[in-house]
DNA sequence: GTGTGCATGTAAGGAGTTACATGATTGC
DNA sequence: GCAATCATGTAACTCCTTACATGCACAC
């Protein structure tokens, strides 16, 4: 059986204490979502098939009257997660990020709505890495209590480069606004301090 | 007819001067690869339907006997391209790194391996970061001339996140690295300088 | 008692890639 | 002459998402 990032996802996440599918989804949806994103219809037939290959068992975990499977890494299991984790093979990384291809053309419009679209794709640069602060890094910070510490420094870097990212677009604003013609009493009220 | 990201690429690359489906697909692969990647599979369906829908048309340009199509956008359709420009609504930016998943599940390696596989991820961040500064910018700056300075400008944006994030994997590099106990005679010679 | 969350799955469809098929042109 | 590039398209397939279907548990 042939193993893709996806079914290493759900071993490491196995690994890391998630132990039904819900958790698994639950879990990557405040972590590792922003690199790798997953659904559930993924995470089901993939926890079949990894059952299937022998890399983790699955036992029943009922919670009162409700059906509920608990599924663990076999040794096979963590051996092969290992086992990616060294390998140096990689997929190439694949962004597809709609605010950058308006910016790619930019060009077309005229400077004001430049100038909107910029701030636009900076705001929800910073939007982005704002939520990484508030939601996903006090949770991994929370597990750095048990030698698992890898899942706060990527969230940490994550935020960090969006944050680079807005303040980077901060400075092209500054400098396409420095090069507008001073703005009329129609679009801006003549009492606004020049300097501001 | 739905117009997605896609269909704009392929009106917003006729826009700055791409003439066939292979020119948008060579310029693509020079230029909006990074953030929005494309196949030659997808770009002939798509200009035949944004033909079809009146945003392009459509006119022989045969290269001696070869045969060959000329596009170009249609008053409509740098219509649909502006109002697009300038539309707020954004698709979510969408990332797959097989190298960042590898880090958050980084945890489960012994330090050595932890700091080989950070390496890595940070050669290949700056391996495309050199990439882009000496394959796409300067074609990118040679559109310059001709009004067209967003290319460049997100060019520049993409290289410089990269070189960020290389930078800060750097860091960790150097953290993870004062931690690891003094390696001994088996793994490194006695006679190496104990300060390099 | 009701809404939210937990929990597991399937079916259908959409988006995008690889591989296939074909052939002309250009530079070495 | 031969390889790389230009050029257009299709078919099959993979991957992934959305929507559907179902039902229990818990907190308010």
């Amino acid at each position: 059986m042939k193993l893709k990032p996806p079914s290493y996802l759900m071993l490491g996440m196995l690994r890391l204490g998630a132990r039904s599918g819900y958790a698994i989804k639950k879990t990557a949806d405040l972590s590792t979502k922003y690199f790798w994103p997953t659904s559930l219809a993924q995470v089901y037939p993939e926890l079949a098939r990894l059952q299937n290959a022998g890399l983790v068992s699955r036992s029943d975990d009922p919670h009162g009257a409700r059906t509920r499977s608990a599924y663990k890494l076999t040794d096979a299991g963590e051996t092969a997660l290992l086992a990616w984790l060294r390998s140096p093979r990689q997929a190439p990384v694949q962004v597809r990020d709609e605010g950058l291809l308006r910016l790619f053309f930019a060009d077309a419009l005229p400077p004001e709505d430049q100038l909107a679209l910029i701030r636009r794709v900076r705001e929800s640069d910073q939007a982005a890495a704002t939520w990484i602060r508030t939601e996903i890094i006090p949770l991994a910070d929370a597990a750095r209590q048990t030698d698992t510490r890898f899942p706060a420094l990527v969230a940490e870097l994550s935020a960090d480069i969006y944050t680079y990212s807005a303040e980077w677009l901060a400075r092209l604003e500054a400098q396409l606004e420095a090069e507008l013609p001073e703005p009329d009493a129609h679009s801006r009220p003549a009492s606004s301090p020049p300097t501001a």
